[in-house]
DNA sequence: GCGACAG
DNA sequence: ATCTTGTCGC
């Protein structure tokens, strides 16, 4: 995106650019989980999502928020909500170096000490290969999780001559009902991800792009049979959890670190 | 060159 | 991402 012109930003982006490279080299041939071979999902019994809500707008205070859906009844069998510390910024294209550390030791802390509940696929607010360097957010968590990974993402990411033009416009009209889909071919000719109509209610689509250890097309029907509204049920409930935990759970404002649960003042000023 | 740009 | 009121529909 950017060229090196040297300053520090460009320093850090550099940086990041080549983590991630590393990281996406690590990726061995696509193997691939059972369940995924027939239908119906058969032996597919947790499904996880994964969430962050954050309190204004750059506060590095966030909820981090992992949840575990039964499959296919989609009811909650594990929930994991906590304020971290989030130190990047939010960086188009680099989603996955803001939110990806907590998101992982979420991950971790579940395969860790309730290895029973642990997710066979993983759901991430976000975009996998539908990427400006065909590793987005889902991939880095399938990556360091070992996971297999879904992107869904909310809103379209502009790459390979992808946009929201009159073509794209025209093809979302085209969506008649509930999981009908297109392809989204960037100008290299190569499918990225499929823009999914997820419900009949909602005529905005999801954006689904494969993350990890799964093919385009399972990650779509997957998706879709998670999905009660237009985002599917382990994110949303991700989703839902973690703003509710923040409500309840308000974050000091700054600098004022670890928990001060008490303050005497009542007012700022002190009356004379 | 400017703008567009997951959350 | 977050801030917002009402409103339409099952």
């Amino acid at each position: 995106m950017a060229d090196g012109d040297g300053s520090p930003l460009d320093e850090t982006l550099r940086r990041w650019e080549l983590e991630q490279a590393q990281l996406k080299t690590s990726v061995k041939e696509e193997d691939t989980e059972e369940w995924q071979k027939n239908a119906t999902f058969e032996g597919l019994e947790r499904v996880g999502g994964v969430d962050l809500s954050y309190v204004e707008g750059n506060q590095p205070q966030a909820c981090a928020s992992l949840v575990v859906l039964s499959y296919p009844d989609l009811q909650v069998l594990y929930e994991d909500c906590r304020v971290v510390d989030v130190r990047a910024p939010y960086v188009p294209g680099f989603l996955a170096v803001r939110e990806g550390p907590v998101l992982v030791e979420a991950v971790q802390r579940l395969l860790e000490q309730e290895p029973s509940l642990s997710p066979q696929v993983l759901l991430v607010d976000g975009n996998g290969v539908l990427h400006y360097r065909g590793f987005g957010v889902a991939c880095h968590l399938g990556v360091l999780t070992g996971l297999p990974c879904v992107g869904v993402a909310k809103n379209l990411l502009h790459v390979d001559g992808l946009a929201k033009d009159e073509l794209h416009k025209e093809q979302i009209r085209d969506l008649q009902m509930g999981g009908d889909t297109f392809p989204l071919m960037g100008a290299s000719g190569r499918v990225l991800g499929m823009a999914l109509r997820s419900c009949d209610k909602s005529t905005k689509p999801i954006y689904v792009s494969v993350g990890h250890r799964m093919s385009l097309e399972s990650a779509v029907r997957l998706v879709q049979s998670c999905c009660r509204h237009r985002i599917p049920e382990p994110i949303r409930q991700a989703d839902i959890r973690s703003r509710e935990y923040l409500r309840k759970h308000p974050p000091s404002p700054a600098g004022t670190a670890h928990p001060g649960p008490e303050r005497r003042d009542e007012g700022t000023e002190p009356k004379h």
